[in-house]
DNA sequence: TGTACATCAGTGAACGCGCGTTCACTGATGTAC
DNA sequence: TGTACATCAGTGAACGCGCGTTCACTGATGTAC
């Protein structure tokens, strides 16, 4: 069946886009090589234009997952503190400012992972990279009952920036402390159930 | 005079950073390349290694002179303002978040230009990376009387993620939109002159 | 002051290596009859 | 059901290119006497 046929590609892509989306977290734009991530799914180099054709639509392509994977498991883990009377926002907050959060990098949000070198991707990278601030803006704001476009980009700002500062200052108490402010300081601010 | 030859070689070793810290912040980590920047210094790439051991060497090194500069650049920015009554806080939110910093990022604040590299480089440039992080909140916090460094971190990760953002969405209204929000929130929050 | 020599800063060709991309090929899977 | 053929997904060698680094050399500058 020509049906078994495409699922098995298509899995094979699917399977690449995965291991890519997370390389590309972990290693940053310029870390992904098309023979690494081909090797890291268990596949020759050759075969990778048979699925992509360059590395910079893969890039767009992982992006987007790597975008869609982090507001789920985000999703996911704040609905399970929903359960305990958790508000929303507290939980979006605590979630992706949690301590767990430094070192899982490479399946974390994608916009923390490669915020400042956004503007230097190629047009089409750049452009899925602007959706990804956008997408991430608008679920912020989604646990903000009432906020204005503007208050929900600021919070979104406060998340990123503290999120790479602590990962800056590396997997200590330095880092720890700066994403317990910025926890303290949002949830004091916006969190009025 | 002995003295002359150094000043000379020192001028140009001087004149390579320079072009270097432009280059860092404007290309990140990953574009800096030894024989462009020699090349737009005016010289050729062979006599790169009589100035610097390494390319990560350079790395440090420019990373550290883009911090003071733009520490400074942001310093006189502020004192213009301080003298028509504004106050130090204000004059800084006004500055690093002007409009103008989202085109100017060869000149402009290296933790924002490189923020979510800073954890994938080799330690030497990762310790001079979270330097600059650290002044730059402490920077912050000299503007703030009597804050915490918790808050400053916080003042601070606002600062270099609304930056970020805003330069990921382009330099358009989008951009310019989370630029003005973040600089009302941040001065209606911690202006109390 | 002038001449011979030493030192210095920068040149440019060459190196080894890793990268993105191409392509002829192979073995497995599916199809026709 | 069995056989011959076609299609498909993946292989691995090869390509051109750009990068960091090395090194023998050169021309300019400074020093000794």
């Amino acid at each position: 069946m020509a049906r078994t046929a495409n699922t098995r590609k298509e899995d094979t892509h699917e399977h690449i886009l995965d291991v890519a989306s997370r390389a590309l977290r972990r290693e940053g734009y310029a870390g992904v090589r098309v023979a690494d991530v081909m090797k890291e799914a268990g596949l020759t180099h050759g075969g990778f234009y048979a699925h992509f054709p360059s590395r910079d639509a893969l890039l767009v392509e992982a992006l987007a997952r790597a975008g869609r994977e982090s507001a789920a498991a985000v999703q996911r883990a704040a609905d399970a503190r929903r359960g305990k009377g958790v508000s929303p926002f507290r939980s979006l907050v605590e979630t992706y400012l949690a301590d767990r959060h430094l070192e899982t990098i490479e399946t974390g949000c994608p916009v923390a992972a490669l915020g400042s070198d956004m503007p230097r991707q190629s047009l089409a990278v750049r452009q899925a990279s602007a959706l990804r601030v956008t997408r991430l803006i608008e679920a912020v704001r989604d646990t903000l009952p009432g906020a204005s476009r503007a208050v929900a980009a600021v919070v979104t700002g406060t998340l990123v920036g503290a999120l790479q500062l602590a990962r800056a200052l590396g997997d200590n108490d330095d880092g720890r402390a700066v994403l317990a402010a910025a926890r303290d300081a949002l949830i004091e601010k916006h969190d009025h159930p």
